[in-house]
DNA sequence: GTTCAATTCTTGACTCTGTCAAGAATGCCT
DNA sequence: AGGCATTCTTGACAGAGTCAAGAATTGAAC
């Protein structure tokens, strides 16, 4: 498959994901979500300079607006780590967690250790409603170790 | 045991913190130290309010910097759930978790279910060096479910 | 008890991340 | 193609936190 079909499939896919969830489809939300699944656990400013040199220009609020979109229906996942902006991802569904390097902010995906279902079901759920389970390892990377 | 008793044996034991961590012992910190401890899961902004009702004024500068020391000595803890400005609780040490709204916001403290080491563990540590797991349980509380 | 260096506090400007609001443009259904 | 809802653009704005420089305080040494 070339570069250019495999890019022509994938736009596919993301048209299916935002139909099935009830949004439209534009240029912009299109090449958000390729920018998200290209650059795992980038910011909204990272996103937005990506998208820029593929289609041109983006404003702001679309891409914030976008972002908060395709979180609400799933189809994305928003992350922040306390002391980064918020950061995005497309790998949804399996509860896989981060590993966070409290000195550079390097993050790195980790599979959950318990099973595709959270390591987790807290003890006293206080009467709520539980959704997701999120767990950050903090610790130190091994070049900010050096 | 006096309210007033009650409040200079706590103060002895803040004061202690400080010293033993390498802190200086201001009125500033003592007065946040308190706080902290009496009102868990606080913004660094009602934080600020407690204090200055405490010993009278209390410069924003002063507030943020000694939560950051005393995060860093880990004689407290952050907490940052997305969407939520920074929290500080003094309940240090035995790395229970957090239980989030998504709606209102609302949090509780959640034993950690596996014991007093984390559920966690990561399985590929990608070299690095882990110091602490955090999780947060996102979901709606009974007032938000309606 | 003074004195002195280091730490901490105050002040005020500033940055970064994100939001609000109104109108223009676009997508989608018929 | 037409019309309406959704989405995008623009620009002002807000919240949370940081930076920097000088003043005040702490703690140790004398």
């Amino acid at each position: 498959m070339s570069g250019a079909d495999q890019q022509g499939f994938e736009q596919q896919g993301f048209e299916k994901q935002l139909r099935s969830s009830g949004l439209q489809v534009t240029a912009q939300r299109l090449a958000i979500m390729e920018a998200v699944s290209a650059c795992p656990h980038a910011t909204a400013e990272e996103l937005t300079d990506s998208v820029r040199t593929k289609i041109g220009s983006i404003s702001r609020q679309a891409v914030y607006d976008t972002l908060g979109a395709l979180a609400d229906k799933r189809l994305i996942r928003r992350i922040q780590p306390t002391g980064s902006p918020a950061r995005f991802e497309d790998r949804v569904g399996d509860n896989h967690h981060h590993l966070v390097c409290r000195d550079c902010g390097l993050i790195f995906d980790i599979d959950c250790a318990v099973g595709t279902r959270p390591c987790l079901e807290a003890q006293d759920q206080h009467g709520f409603e539980i959704d997701e389970a999120e767990v950050i390892y903090w610790g130190r990377c091994p070049s900010c170790l050096g």
